[in-house]
This record gives C-alpha cells, sequence and structure tokens, in this order.
DNA sequence: GTCTATACCGAGATAGAC
DNA sequence: GTCTATCTCGGTATAGAC
C-alpha cells in the first residue's frame, strides 16, 4: 500500500490525482481519458501514476470511490411514508447527480457504455446498493421487474439531463424534477404494473 | 463521389464495409472500433476504407443511414387513437431495437455517451424526427416538456435492456415490455404532469 | 480498384537516475 | 517521492506499386 506525506508545497500528489482523475474520467469515459492527461490535471509527472496505483483501471476504480461512497443517504430514503418513497427517491438522486462536478455514479454509466466490464459493475451496484434494499422495505411482488423499471427511468432521466443534454429536462429544477417524475417511479415501486 | 461495381468473387466492397461498421460501431461504440477491425470484419483492406470513405466520422455517419432510416414508420404509430399513442410508440420502438443485431439508434446513443458531437446528433434525432411529429399531432400543453420526458424512459429503457442488461428487463417479451412502460409513455404524452 | 508498406501519433507502461 | 527517457503497441491516415 503506497501512503503518501505531502509535496514541498503542501499539496497531495495521490488526492490531487484522484480529483484530476474524476474529472477526467467524467468528462471523457474510461477509454476517452489519458493517463497523461491526468497527470497534468494534477499537475503531476505522469510516472507518478504508475507510483500510486497499479494501472489505469485500478485509478479508474479508487477515483469512483473517492472521496465516499455516496449511497449512504438510503437510509433517510426508506424512512417515512411508502407512498412517497417516489417523491424522496427521485428528489435524493438528482439532488446528488447536480451537487458534484463529476458524480462517480455517472461516470460510471459513460463507461458502462462502451466496456462491459464497467456495464456490470455498474449493474451490480444499481441492483446491489440501491434497488434492492429499497424493494426489500416495501411489500410488493415482482421485485425484480420493479427494479429494472425504476433502473430504466433513473438512468435515462441521468442520460436526458446530463448527458444528452434535451431541454427543458436540463434546466428543470431539482423540484420541477422529482415533480413529473416521482410518480411514474412511484408506480413501479408499489403501484399496478399492467395498463395502470 | 465513390461508386463501386463488384469485386471478382461477387461481393461489393463499400455495401460490406457498412455492414462491418455498422457491427463495429455497434459493439464498440465510435471511440472503440477501428479502421483495422471493420475492415478485417469485411474481408478487405484497411486501406479500401479511406478510398471509399473520408474518414472515420464519414463512415461512420454513412454507416448510421444504411441501408435506411428506420423512422419512417412514424406515420402508422401516429395513426389511430392517441390514448393509445404511448402503446404503439412503445411497442414500434422496442420492435425496432430488437429486430436488428445493431441498431443504428443504439449505435448512436453509445457513441453519444463519450463523445459530445454524437450527443448533439441524437438529440437533434430524437427531437426533431420522433418527439416533436409525434406530440405536434397532439393537442396538448408543455410540448418541450412532455417531448424530453418521453425520450429520457426510452433512452432508459433502450441502457437497462441492451446496455447493462438488466434482468429481467431484458429478457422480457416486446409484449410484456409494452404493457409495463406504455403507461408511462402514455401519461408523459398526454396525462397530467403533476403530481398525478 | 486493390493491396503493401509505412509514416506518424498518442496511448499505457517500465527502468532507472536523482 | 519525483522525474527523464524510452519501450511497445495499436490507432488513423497516406504514398505508391500493381
Amino acid at each position: 500500500m503506497t501512503r503518501t506525506g505531502r509535496r514541498s508545497d503542501g499539496s497531495d500528489t495521490r488526492a490531487d490525482l484522484l480529483t484530476a482523475a474524476q474529472r477526467e474520467f467524467y468528462d471523457r469515459g474510461y477509454a476517452g481519458a489519458s493517463i497523461r492527461g491526468i497527470a497534468a490535471g494534477a499537475g503531476v509527472d505522469p510516472a507518478l501514476v504508475y507510483h500510486y496505483f497499479a494501472d489505469k483501471q485500478a485509478l479508474f476504480v479508487a477515483a469512483l470511490r473517492f472521496p465516499a461512497n455516496p449511497a449512504e443517504k438510503l437510509p433517510q430514503v426508506l424512512a417515512g411514508d411508502p407512498k412517497e418513497l417516489g417523491i424522496r427517491l427521485v428528489g435524493t438522486v438528482v439532488s446528488v447527480w447536480d451537487s458534484t462536478e463529476s458524480s462517480p455514479i455517472l461516470t460510471l454509466l459513460r463507461s458502462a457504455v462502451t466496456n462491459p466490464a464497467f456495464a456490470d459493475m455498474l449493474r451490480e451496484f444499481l441492483i446491489d446498493a440501491v434497488l434492492r434494499p429499497v424493494l426489500d422495505s416495501l411489500v410488493v411482488q415482482q421485485r425484480e421487474l420493479r427494479a429494472s423499471l425504476v433502473a430504466s427511468q433513473l438512468v435515462g432521466l441521468a442520460m436526458a439531463r446530463y448527458v444528452l443534454r434535451l431541454p427543458p429536462l436540463t434546466t428543470l429544477g431539482i423540484d420541477d424534477v422529482v415533480q413529473v417524475i416521482a410518480p411514474t417511479v412511484q408506480r413501479y415501486l408499489t403501484g399496478p404494473l399492467g395498463a395502470g
């Protein structure tokens, strides 16, 4: 394990690399991001990347988890009236996505599209860390189907709002997004799945 | 304009290149696909790609339009009861996506994620060629918002079903997909957008 | 029209001096 | 801990023989 101190100018090389990596992977996807570009963004030499991380993929995974796992807000989402779970879920998700300049989930989403291994990572994360806990808190049938439907709308929202930048979905405030999307998610969670 | 005849073995080099390009761009995205790989897939020399096409991007655009523009089914979708427009729209879209081994729209979707220029292309196509005609056939307010909401669910469905391969959404038959997704699309098209 | 050969570039990764 | 120099690979694109 490589542990680091601080440079003479007071900065932390490893942390700088992770921050720069988050930006680069977010902006360009996994394949598009370059080690040289990340190092330049951090203001350090490219060779240092390999001093701190085994290879590009290890840097990617580390950058995703830095500085914290974002799915710790789940308890707040699960607490409260199940009838308004859709509102809380959409609101929390969008506010997390909006809050950071380079959300790990969106980075993973971008990379998942061209890299099957990362698609697997994202699927596992969505199912195990987010959707299964949410649905386990409810008394409903067809859990897997409901989970994948919720995922489809949330992933589509992320694509439309952040990747495709479809107006006016891109410019809407969080509350407005919640107002129009939450009913869909709520139906997927607890509503009738037939021709409702 | 380069026009081509047929090779001695009876095959058409240009058409073979376009077919192979469709496959490669679909499987690997724009950045991931290589000229060498496409040429190998077509069984021709890599240099021939530059004989028939200006560069990689020109080949990409040509491959998207080959053999035909898929959005010619719109009239069928628009005809009929507006109350069941969601059913027809989702059914048509999914059957088109399912029918071909490498749908142009899915290719564009994959490429749009890492290439802003292609994200622009996809957004323009979605809005101008699909969503605006659909909404112009209806008497509703907030057309742009409704269009972007429909797009978000359809794009999310494509991501979940074909890219992330989320079970059980991936293995469902077309009719089952329509049954669960169409109500959402119908609400986005003609329903109340508030807390419906 | 088709192919061989190759220029050129930028990527990831490594060795080793300081 | 940090940097210089370099290796190797695979990409796009081109020149020119046949």
